[in-house]
DNA sequence: TGGACTTATATGTGTCTTGCATATATGCTT
DNA sequence: AAGCATATATGCAAGACACATATAAGTCCA
């Protein structure tokens, strides 16, 4: 099923042209929202991968740092800036770009839905898009993308490098505060265990996430109260690390 | 202090030959013993950081995948083959290395004493390097290395490197089986125990970690006794994970 | 040969964490 | 004003864990 015009540009394409590979860095920008998890993907409008969605990235600049790229990246793709980001993994089968051999660094940020939402629309660019995990825990593997129920094709290895960024975050939620990066600065227990319980993909006890969080020593009562909710507020809270740093 | 002869070496060198970065691989092979973590460190014989230590590596082959690049390192450097294997972390600052833009995908393997030393004996290579962790806990940051009561200089940023491998382990020992990687096919609690306590760098409680080891499911007693010990003889384990697989 | 020595293995105990249940508080809605 | 939904506080039992004690089983040495 090969589509002939891309047959023809692959032809073309001289990939005998440089006998080092091109490194890039690829960036999953996720989000938590509605008890999904979703990441910024871009339609490919030229080949390899005509009309499939891939991961926002770039070369690497000849003087640049890994971490300077990403940021780079973040911030002319997505409009981000001091968000949370790390990096993830480095993919590089020989295959994974049919042109020529290219090796990305990827990295994954975190980032509060409100920002992202906003600093997108300032781009005019399309919505977030929803995560589907077919797997339980740490387990690993590919990850399904879906915008508007449909289920989108993912260009050259980006569901593999979904999956790995679900996986590492799944992960790092037991050990490290980080759940924190995915809300506003101040935010109820009840929207910080929302996020975990995404993340995790199950759900979790309600007095013992509470306790936990509250004896853990990160965060800090602001003396302020959600408003407008149809119940009794709950207080507000925020990451002490944060302001600490 | 910059060695003349050194300073001549690099306003020979060429930068501007290639516009594209340099991929390598390095890898730090790490055993324990001795209540010490012990890592392979190859002197360097030729500009830049000549005389000091430097982790074996090499650039990444045109059609090879990066664990390929680095399991043909493993072999070729230290004639190790089917152990402990994982991808640790990117390192590219553009200054890194004077030559020219190197980027390195750094992997970490676990070894057997016993194994390691063996090895390297039938390749005449010179013994392991001991590590010294100027931190605790998961802090991170970089390692130094001592061979016979000296202090090593390092090549590059590989004491960055062995920091990070280092931390990965410690993080990593603490939720996932790695243990037995760094032991013979079949061992006693006890050495399990001190291969824990020489890579978090802190005792542990006997009784607490025979208990937490045999229920966690992933220990299997071989039916047989250590010998000539001196004391009441310990029954071998094994992984269950290993011959499961 | 037998007792001291060293370590393995088994059992008990108090503390802390965690999941579950109950009770009360509080702001919004009707 | 009553009902509702959620927040917050407290109690309790089961399990995990550090620490302590007791017994077992080899080696070493007088």
């Amino acid at each position: 099923m090969v589509d002939p015009e891309e047959a023809r540009f692959l032809e073309e394409y001289d990939a005998e042209t440089f006998d080092r590979p091109s490194v890039t860095v690829d960036l999953v920008i996720l989000t938590a929202s509605h008890y999904q998890l979703w990441a910024l993907l871009l339609p490919r409008d030229a080949h390899p991968f005509k009309g499939a969605w891939a991961l926002p990235g770039g070369l690497i600049g000849k003087n640049e740092s890994l971490e300077e790229a990403a940021k780079r990246v973040l911030n002319d793709k997505a409009g981000l800036e001091g968000v949370f980001l790390e990096q993830l993994y480095t993919f590089g089968e020989p295959g994974r770009d049919p042109r020529t051999r290219v090796i990305t660094v990827t990295y994954y940020a975190l980032v509060d839905e409100n920002q992202v939402v906003d600093a997108l629309a300032l781009k005019g660019l399309d919505p977030l898009v929803r995560l589907k995990t077919p797997w339980k825990g740490e387990a690993g593997g590919p990850v399904e993308a879906y915008e508007a129920g449909r289920q989108l094709d993912l260009a050259f290895d980006h569901a593999e490098i979904l999956g790995m960024a679900v996986k590492r975050i799944r992960g790092k939620l037991n050990y490290a505060p980080i759940g924190f990066q995915l809300l506003p600065p101040t935010f109820t227990l009840r929207q910080l265990q929302a996020v975990h319980e995404t993340v995790l993909g199950q759900r979790l006890n309600k007095d013992s996430f509470r306790r936990r969080m509250l004896s853990s020593g990160e965060l800090e009562a602001t003396g302020e109260w959600e408003t407008e909710v149809g119940h009794r507020p709950a207080e507000l809270y925020r990451f002490k690390s944060l302001t600490a740093i």
